[in-house]
RNA sequence: GCGCCCGUAGCUCAGCUGGAUAGAGCGUUGGACUACGAAUCCAAAGGUCGCAGGUUCGAAUCCUGCCGGGCGCACCA
């Protein structure tokens, strides 16, 4: 409906796709279905008052599907668009076709996009901020997928650095103690409780007391980091995010690519050596200064690997590249932009999404995070509390950079108080709906346009304008890369619905399910697209959508 | 000191990249079910959009400066 209009005032304007159309749909209902501000910002550039213009424009249209009521000209120059009731009956017959595939459309034209989230480090559990990335970049990455982008989810493991040697430093410590309890622990050591449980867990696997200290070290480093990556895989799974692809930093420096890159950067004049350490010159392409590649005593930088890593994203074919930090790493982009850039990169190939801070409450009080004391309540346990619906539509109704209160107690109250319910219920309630009609014998089936005539409340009409913006919703959040705005319209469709459903409370002729079967039809016809797209919303947040609760 | 993010109703947050009279949930007050599911609906109260300038037909939204909060500014990862 929106692509018809825009094309409908392109012509009308004689506009070409440089200068964007913004089509809006009034909050208020006494200015049209859809309005639009071209007149008021083409004015200045045509030299006629927006007024005048507007009427011009006007005057222009050509409605070749006849799909306008109506239009005005209001305010300072408003266009207001009334859409014939025909035009919207036929694109609810378009979602009642297209089912579960409504929504669905080619933005992304094949673009080959790597999402790269979570990416914690395989030296503890996950906490409640790796949930938080892991809801906004699976939904990102289902969202996008469905729009015609080839998606690659991809975990980063910072598998070779000092603190994976501190892992094993830390779970070898925690396994003398077990018979020596002074045995010093390492002084910036892990010291959470899974520590003392991997030290268990290991030793029983294996003798340590036959090894080398060194070897022991080793050896714990290796099988902690294993069992660790092991349960951060199982916790995603529990959270249904799946990852196409895990990459391991410490393949960089085993297949030689950490090495080639830096003989390529080398090669470029980009590199020099001072006070025994080399450097990049990313301050040539906007750093604030240059930045270390090699230490003085030859261990490389994660900066290092890090460039080696998004050259290779590059080289595996990716249009474009979106990384998931944590508020925490923001220092950083400039940098690995600077690096990026300085290998020709376009300026957007990589854009990265910050998510800010989450403070856990509970019974009214925050709950303090330490990873120094070990003290804090991970991902799985946050996640066996308060369900993983809840978690994951609650992380996604905030925007990724402003930061988020999460209180235990409201998300686990199934009630009005928590808004994935309410969304859910809807959909339960619309199941319940279609299974009373078959109970009585009615069973649903698409209409043809006439029969959708007799849809004539006001409720009704507002119904199908909302579900028919479906689209429109998932295109904003694929180029914004904002799929907050998902729960915002599926809480909206949910109200419309519910007070649309209250109506047949007090007048059973308003019930979807009447004695008229012609009008029965038509309405189970309007619930059945509700439905459908309240359904595919809550599968692209990673929401189930429950037939009875 | 420099940089990034945030500041909107009592609380938690939206606000469609500059539009018309700023929205939702919770909380408060009052109402609606012997059932197409009350996990719902209706109504009321509640706002100087942190402050001060600027840009223009028009600003919560853009620019500048303050104030307040968070996070960064390593030859750490």
């Amino acid at each position: 409906m929106r692509e018809k209009l825009e094309k409908i005032i392109r012509n009308a304007a004689d506009i070409d796709d440089s200068i964007p159309v913004i089509i809006e749909v009034p909050s208020r209902s006494e200015h049209g279905h859809f309005a639009t501000n071209v007149a008021m910002t083409l004015a200045s550039k045509k030299r006629l008052p927006p007024k005048k213009l507007a009427e011009l424009i006007v005057k222009n249209i050509e409605d070749k599907d006849g799909i306008i009521e109506r239009i005005e000209i209001a305010g300072p120059g408003f266009i207001n668009f009334w859409i014939k009731d025909r035009a919207w009956y036929k694109t609810l017959l378009e979602v009642l076709s297209s089912k579960e595939k409504y929504g669905s459309q080619d933005v992304g034209k094949g673009k080959k996009v790597i999402v790269e989230f979570v990416s914690a480090n395989p030296t503890g559990p996950l906490h409640i901020g790796h949930a938080r990335g892991a809801a906004l970049g699976d939904s990102l990455s289902r969202i996008m997928d469905f729009l015609g982008y080839r998606v690659t989810r991809e975990f980063y493991i910072n598998d070779a650095g000092q603190q994976i040697r501190l892992l094993g430093e830390s779970i070898y410590s925690r396994y003398k103690q077990l018979s020596e309890p002074d045995y010093p622990f390492p002084e910036n050591g892990y010291h959470g409780e899974y520590i003392i449980e991997l030290a268990q867990m290991i030793s029983k696997e294996r003798d340590l007391s036959l090894m080398s200290k060194e070897e022991a070290v080793r050896f714990c480093a290796e099988r902690g980091k294993e069992i660790m990556l092991e349960h951060i895989k199982k916790d995603l799974e529990a959270f249904r995010v799946s990852f196409d692809s895990w990459f391991s930093e410490k393949s960089l420096y085993e297949s030689g690519l950490l090495s080639r890159t830096l003989n390529e950067l080398k090669n470029k004049g980009l590199l020099y050596e001072k006070d025994g350490a080399v450097w990049i010159k990313t301050s040539q392409f906007g750093d604030d200064k240059d930045r270390v590649l090699r230490k003085s005593d030859g261990q490389f930088t994660y900066f290092a690997s890090d460039i080696a890593y998004h050259l290779d994203k590059k080289k595996r074919g990716f249009d474009q590249a979106i990384n998931i930090w944590g508020a925490d790493h923001h220092g950083y982009i400039p940098r690995l932009k600077a690096a990026l850039a300085s290998q020709g990169f376009p300026e957007d190939w990589l854009r990265v999404l910050l998510i800010q801070l989450v403070k856990l409450w509970k019974e009214g009080k925050e709950v303090k995070m330490s990873k120094r004391s070990g003290e804090f309540i991970t991902f799985r346990e946050l996640m066996e509390e308060v369900g993983v619906d809840a978690m994951r539509f609650v992380f996604l109704t905030k925007s990724h950079d402003s930061s988020l209160d999460f209180d235990i107690d409201l998300v686990k109250r199934q009630d009005a108080e928590n808004p994935v319910y309410y969304v859910q219920y809807a959909h339960a309630r619309i199941c319940s709906i279609l299974r009373k009609a078959k109970e009585r014998g009615i069973s649903f089936r698409t209409p043809d346009i006439e029969e959708l005539t007799c849809l004539k409340l006001p409720e009704e009409m507002e119904l199908i304008r909302n579900v028919v913006e479906f689209p429109y919703v998932l295109k904003e959040i694929a180029l914004h890369l904002e799929p907050h705005r998902l729960t915002y319209y599926l809480t909206s469709l949910a109200s419309v619905f519910h007070r649309y459903f209250n109506l047949g409370t007090s007048k059973p002729e308003l019930r979807v399910v009447s004695d008229d079967p012609a009008l029965t039809n038509a309405r189970l016809a309007l619930s059945e697209a509700v439905r459908v797209v309240i359904a595919k919303g809550l599968t692209l947040l990673g929401v189930s959508a429950p037939e009875r609760m």
